[in-house]
DNA sequence: TTTTGTTTTTTGTGATCACAAAATGCAAAC
DNA sequence: GTTTGCATTTTGTGATCACAAAAAACAAAA
């Protein structure tokens, strides 16, 4: 039999007029999309219950909405795990990220204003600050918001759920990039994007965020470290 | 107050070992996805629960998942409506679906073999035999099938759920275009598409599928016509 | 040691109920 | 006619339970 392995995930407080299923769906979300829980992991309705104390209720709803966005998977048996990787399917979530990601940046660039720029330059701030204190868990989402600010600046915008679907579905090879993401003295590409914008340049702009994106996942260097991500992972 | 509008919902067969939830999604997403549930429609558990026999639980699975799937929408009161639509937010899907699907296309395009090629034309068969008996439900059908069947050739896909949650959203439309269809002669780019990959031609393959997307929603016309429906439907 | 068959436990599904919040219906007041 | 206030009904949420299927644990046989 795998180990047990104790479910190490974040808990946050639960705000008021936060339904306790939106609550569960929270913790569970931000557990998958910052790799605190390994590929292939089984997750039960009862375990989760007691460990995030309520009734199995609520944990149905959230890993059935999770499911439903490819963020866990439902096998054949109906036990809910969370998917396994391959190197193609990583590789098509990566193309498909930056065919999107690209396409709702452009589409937004008309609706940003000097407002939402100097958000932008701020949260790249944040994001710098996290990264120097190696706090990987901040600079995940710093990074996301970045991201999401800059697609919601678009106000008819439809594609950021489907963005971040992908990025849950990549989330969990994030926690496995930890040790290389020093090594490889990693920057992201916003200072280009943010250029862009200031000067409208639609094609500045899909260079800058598919760059971000290619090399954001460039720790990954060769085909065979994916490969051997994916085995180490398999292992629980 | 509104009138009840008794739900005319097209009910399957349920097959053995389906869950109910399953055969309850299923029933209810194909409805919005051939416009059976006009925009606007709230949906309640109680009410589905008694049309389709079953319990509210299965229902309120469905409704959920759907609702993940932005094929419903869940309002601040909790209640669950079919979306309402803008000119923009109508647009705003058009081109996410072009920019998606010409990218799942050309991806699969180096897996197609002869035997995915021949139901590829039988698929176009089955459209025309429809479209030719008027038979709205089926075409629809039939081209949703046309077009998943391309993207999954590629066997490392993932964005295929990406692409159903936005015909999901463009679904409850399909109905009001029914009228138009037939005065404006719509045919698709298939034959055009089926041309493209036998050659292996990813540019002529992109180009056919951009254009069908684009006119299978000429329908619309001008904005004015569609600002029409969208009043339209906003009267339920 | 490995395999096979049987029992026990745990699993998700779905039904039912209690409850607070929201929607509705209806009457009195302007 | 229109609005306002209150009583009634209906709503989704979440807890609890029964149940069949799957998993796990264990025992007997090779």
């Amino acid at each position: 039999m795998n180990t047990p392995l104790p479910l190490d995930i974040t808990l946050t407080d639960r705000k008021d007029g936060v339904t306790i299923t939106e609550w569960v769906y929270a913790v569970l979300r931000h557990a998958v999309m910052c790799g605190q829980i390994l590929p292939g992991r089984s997750l039960t309705l009862r375990e989760l219950a007691k460990v995030l104390g309520v009734s199995p209720m609520p944990i149905r709803e959230a890993l059935k909405k999770l499911s439903s966005e490819h963020a866990l998977e439902v096998k054949e048996n109906r036990r809910i795990i969370v998917p396994t990787m391959t190197a193609m399917k990583f590789n098509e979530l990566c193309e498909t990220r930056i065919t999107l990601e690209t396409h709702a940046a452009i589409r937004a660039l008309p609706y940003i204003n000097s407002t939402i720029l100097e958000r932008l330059e701020s949260i790249d701030k944040d994001i710098d600050i996290a990264r120097d204190k190696d706090d990987m868990e901040s600079t995940i989402t710093h990074n996301h918001a970045f991201h999401r600010l800059l697609y919601t600046a678009n106000p008819h915008q439809v594609s950021l759920h489907l963005i971040e679907s992908l990025w849950l579905q990549l989330g969990p090879f994030l926690r496995l990039s930890t040790e290389r993401i020093k090594e490889n003295y990693t920057i992201d590409r916003h200072q280009e994007a943010l250029q862009a914008i200031r000067h409208k340049d639609a094609l500045a702009l899909q260079l800058a965020i598919s760059s971000d994106i290619r090399e954001g996942f460039a720790f990954i260097g060769t085909p065979e470290i994916l490969h051997h991500f994916i085995q180490e992972s398999a292992k629980y």
